[in-house]
DNA sequence: AATGAGTGTTGCAGTAAGTGCAACGCTGCT
DNA sequence: AGCAGCGTTGCACTTACTGCAACACTCATT
């Protein structure tokens, strides 16, 4: 691999986590000031890094706009959007889109709850991964050995008393929702928020997303909130048909 | 600048515009398909980059959580936060927060419309700059000398017929909202939709954000959003007073 | 005011690190 | 089977990156 390039990106997560000038950033790479200057200065140029009235480098405007723009070409984000809204038309609950990625699950959609109470979470947000009712599905899809890889490397933190506690009950609840084709987080993550959540599968039978619908007690209980999945799971199987392009186009 | 790096960063606007294999990035590139190959490498290493089943390359995942983690450090955001969803919750409208960086302008954070009808926008999408309420304050607020370059520099794109038409009408525009304090759009980007826009100020005066109210002509007319605009003028203040620290916290 | 410490910045010589080449391996097509 | 297209690897070359040391600048301090 690339040295310098190396050396550049560290750059950024380091940037991520705040604020830094030269120096801080030449010793955290332990490279001399010299050296990170000038790779400041290129990161600068494509926009990555801005620098601030301070002289203090940050991470810049363009790292939004790429985001954004690599987020609007995922075709299943794309396929999905329009079945999320009128999903959320009719149960008025946030609705989730989330995909795995190099060890990560992303929410890459998202339409906001039309009650007053709402959950926080963010577009491009890493997903809670081991208790997420989205997460347990993609994990679930994936080939054995890479799952158990996974599960055994990943740090369980007990957000509640519900959160799954370490790598062998998340193995069996994968197993399970692998088994039943369907998942929840029953305040898994946070107390008083339950999901449901179902899968959308491509042309070949993969699990390419997951979408959910997420309440908080205080609007509907667990119970009402499963109520649902007859509907979500419909939802995702119409977004797997076309997206599989076995619906070719769906009337409005 | 560094040619390697300045080469690796240029891979990211090419495959923002969508999926590439290794060939098509060499050729854009100009260079020889194993150099094209350990670039990308190091680029994937880093989470930048995602190799597809296909064997093309994507955009990665650890963009949308770099973008992120960037977002949630920008102070004024997390000062204005709380002030904006108040701000929704007396009006219903869509409430908008900008910055202005290196020649753009970009939404850092948003509050939905209660209403049905919502306009679209997204957080980190760069804004229809010479249209935009919040562009305008951010833009007017420039020294007299970069304003008129960028003026000139930039596309007057005819989002509607009464979208800025150029630059000499764009200044005279500035002008005029740097003389008043707050700026509108009326219909410039979209047809149907009206905002209202106030700037945010640090200490020493200088504009560091700017927010807006937006709703389209079917919910609210532009005369009675109007006269939203002390109530968007007050909250801008509110904010410009805790970031500047002359309000050290608000009660809640 | 003048001095000094702490930064960011520049030019330069050495060499480490990146480059392109050419050959290889693989996959899918005819 | 054979071929075409693509990704991958090892290697010799030399480009271009590195660290140094000296310089420029701002801001406290005496």
């Amino acid at each position: 691999m690339s040295q310098t390039v190396d050396r550049a990106l560290s750059i950024l997560p380091l940037l991520a986590e705040g604020p830094a000038d030269l120096g801080q950033v030449a010793d955290r790479l332990g490279v001399h000031k010299s050296t990170a200057l000038r790779l400041l200065r290129t990161l600068h140029e494509h926009g990555l890094v801005y620098r601030q009235s301070d002289q203090r480098y940050r991470l810049g405007a363009r790292l939004f706009a790429l985001a954004q723009e690599a987020m609007e070409n995922l075709d299943v984000r794309e396929i999905a959007h329009a079945h999320l809204v009128r999903l959320n038309e009719r149960c008025g609950h946030t609705v989730h889109l989330a995909v795995y990625e190099e060890n990560e699950v992303l929410y890459i959609d998202k339409v906001e709850s039309r009650y007053p109470v709402r959950m926080y979470s963010r577009i491009g947000k890493p997903v809670a991964i081991t208790v997420a009712a989205v997460a347990k599905l993609l994990l679930a899809d994936l080939p054995e050995p890479e799952r158990r890889a996974l599960a055994e490397k990943l740090d369980y933190p007990m957000y509640t008393p519900r959160s799954t506690p370490h790598a062998a009950a998340f193995l069996q609840e994968l197993a399970k929702v692998r088994e039943q084709g369907w998942a929840t987080d029953l305040g898994g993550h946070e107390e008083s928020i339950n999901c449901v959540a179902a899968p959308i599968r491509g042309a070949d039978g993969r699990v390419v997303a997951a979408m959910s619908v997420s309440a908080p007690n205080v609007v509907v209980t667990a119970d009402e909130l499963l109520t649902l999945l007859p509907l979500v799971r419909r939802t995702a199987d119409a977004i797997s048909g076309e997206y599989s392009g076995r619906t070719p186009a769906e009337p409005t």
